[in-house]
DNA sequence: GTGAAAGCGCTAACAC
DNA sequence: GTGTTAGCGCTTTCAC
């Protein structure tokens, strides 16, 4: 079964090729008589253009490259749903790029980076998003860094939530310390002055910004900050657990404790609960990038809306103005908000 | 900043580009020193051959497309994740494209399905695996199922946990019947006697033989099935939470129910606790999927596993072998597993 | 309004 | 071992 190409139509037609490919792309005006022709011709074989072709001369996929960590993390899908209903509706499609996911096999994370930066752009993407890994490091090697400024000169590179310092790359972000410093203040109002900062790690980004937020809005209420209080390493539902376990191991206990994002805060509450305490009678926990699970848990979340989906949305858009080569400004920020829901309570 | 080609190392080394594509592709013995010589021209230039062109004369593209309803339902990062991992390892790279997810435009699914089709064919896609959507339709119209007939006739389709009846596509399914009847089973042998079946779609495959498979274990055991506690329409969370309010409201009350999903099965979870019920004691549930929520929450949900990292992985395997036009059988069908968690106990 | 022909960048016979 | 050259299937000047 011979795949059929312009030619094939053309000759049936008894036209150019040129002049299939002009009604193909509505490029230039064909007289209706063979234009009708050669739809007739297209309808019968079903013909479909080959994209490769046509991107090999025209230099431009509409493809566009996502990479990102680990797409069971909750908060991907959300911020890739976004993403993807924008781009779908410009014409996009996109290459999903784990590099986490499913091996669990961090070791080698930035090598796969590495890996999918290059495949992207061998497959000459119109343009890369990263989101997670490398561009979440608080100070990333020299390497890491280069390496997306040398595709970036070739193809247009989104930062979503990241960053990579000295690149001046685009980027859409959230105001991390905003959204600690309203999660922060929602306990403090609520009369807490024992808060626990729990969850993320130290050489992250969004953990440094975070905690400063949340470090910060205590201070201002002249609220002592315990190093004790303060527990990192890790962003997993299990991390959680363990973090509420080493808390109550401690004399003095905290009244509330602000997670590091929602998965950290629901192994909070269920270290909680197995330890016998009542949230948020006892505890009042907060968390963060309301997941989706956020409100399915009983009782539901209280946490700090990352807006992932928007995130995403607005990235797909700001990519496609600088694959169209628009002007657009290089760092956007968006608000995050606080969802008050049912894991926080008076003191 | 023109973009090098093989030419341009062809040139510089003195060599023609046949032989800048043998060293490329290590397709034929090259003088070490040429070799060498061309080697180092590459690195020189950071030279990245254009997968376009190359795929357009091999005739493969290493790309692959994967079709499903909505990345934000916990149940396809699952697969996808498995997916992944064995395609990555083969060498693939695959365009996510998901027809739901987002607008929450259910209206336009099959439309959007049938858009990917074609535009993943036009890319030339090596292979194309779809699940949910069409292929969870137990009638699905004559169009949709010819459709992605005709696509299979030009490139291999695979269909994950799904069928279109009449194509003998390859597919790899969870065993549905055998999943129901485990978790039916289970509350039976715990003493329970009044079960309601609550989630699902009447016109899914899936709802279908699951609660066949439920109803069917009932009546070995000889419990009655009650019509007014087979309960339907809705996979969500919310939907969970409407069908124990209907059940609560009747007369006579359920002690156990069997759902046809997490989702459902939290909802009902948090519908009974507003209800004052508690779980297990006043009430057992058990979900199906086993999405990474089901082991966060609180009770924690038992459920059926349907194994989704493993379905990915399986497909990606086949998926391979298909394009590599090994012979594979039809159908493969993985066992699913009941987890016995916290929210099932004795009557 | 339409056609001829030169690319786009790579692979793969085939010849030497 | 290496070079020549004809594709792969489409777009796009440039003529007419």
């Amino acid at each position: 079964m011979k795949t059929v190409t312009v030619y094939d139509i053309a000759k049936e037609a008894n036209v150019s090729v040129a002049t299939v490919s002009r009604v193909l792309n509505n490029t230039a005006p064909v007289k209706k008589e063979t234009r009708d022709r050669i739809t007739e011709l297209i309808n019968k074989y079903q013909f479909q253009p080959n994209a490769l072709a046509r991107s090999l001369s025209k230099k431009e996929t509409g493809m566009i490259g996502i990479i990102l960590p680990d797409i069971t993390n909750p908060f991907f899908p959300e911020v890739l749903s976004g993403f993807d209903r924008e781009a779908r509706d410009n014409g996009y499609t996109y290459f999903l790029c784990d590099t986490v996911s499913a091996n669990g096999d961090m070791a080698d994370q930035y090598g796969r980076e590495s890996q999918y930066l290059s495949a992207l752009s061998e497959k000459q993407v119109d343009g890369i998003v990263m989101l997670g890994g490398r561009v979440d490091l608080a100070k990333p090697r020299e390497e890491l860094t280069s390496e997306v400024l040398e595709i970036g000169k070739r193809v247009p590179v989104l930062l979503i939530n990241g960053d990579l310092p000295g690149t001046s790359l685009h980027r859409v972000c959230i105001d991390e310390r905003l959204g600690a410093e309203l999660a922060t203040r929602h306990l403090i109002e609520l009369g807490h002055r024992d808060i626990a900062i729990v969850g993320g790690y130290p050489h992250m980004r969004n953990t440094i910004q975070r905690t400063a937020g949340a470090v910060k809005t205590m201070q201002q209420y002249g609220l002592k900050v315990r190093k004790e209080w303060v527990l990192g390493d890790g962003f997993s539902v299990e991390s959680g657990v363990g973090f509420i376990r080493q808390l109550l191991e401690q004399r003095e206990r905290p009244t509330a404790v602000f997670c590091m994002n929602d998965l950290v805060a629901i192994g909070v509450m269920k270290g909680a609960y197995k330890a016998g305490l009542s949230v948020p009678g006892d505890l009042s926990i907060v968390g963060y990038d309301d997941i989706p699970f956020a409100s399915a848990s009983t009782p539901e979340l209280t946490t700090v809306s990352l807006k992932a989906n928007e995130l995403g949305r607005t990235a797909a858009q700001i990519l496609h103005q600088l694959i169209s080569k628009e002007k657009v400004r290089k760092t956007s920020i968006l608000q995050p908000e606080l969802v008050v829901r049912e894991t926080t309570a008076p003191r």
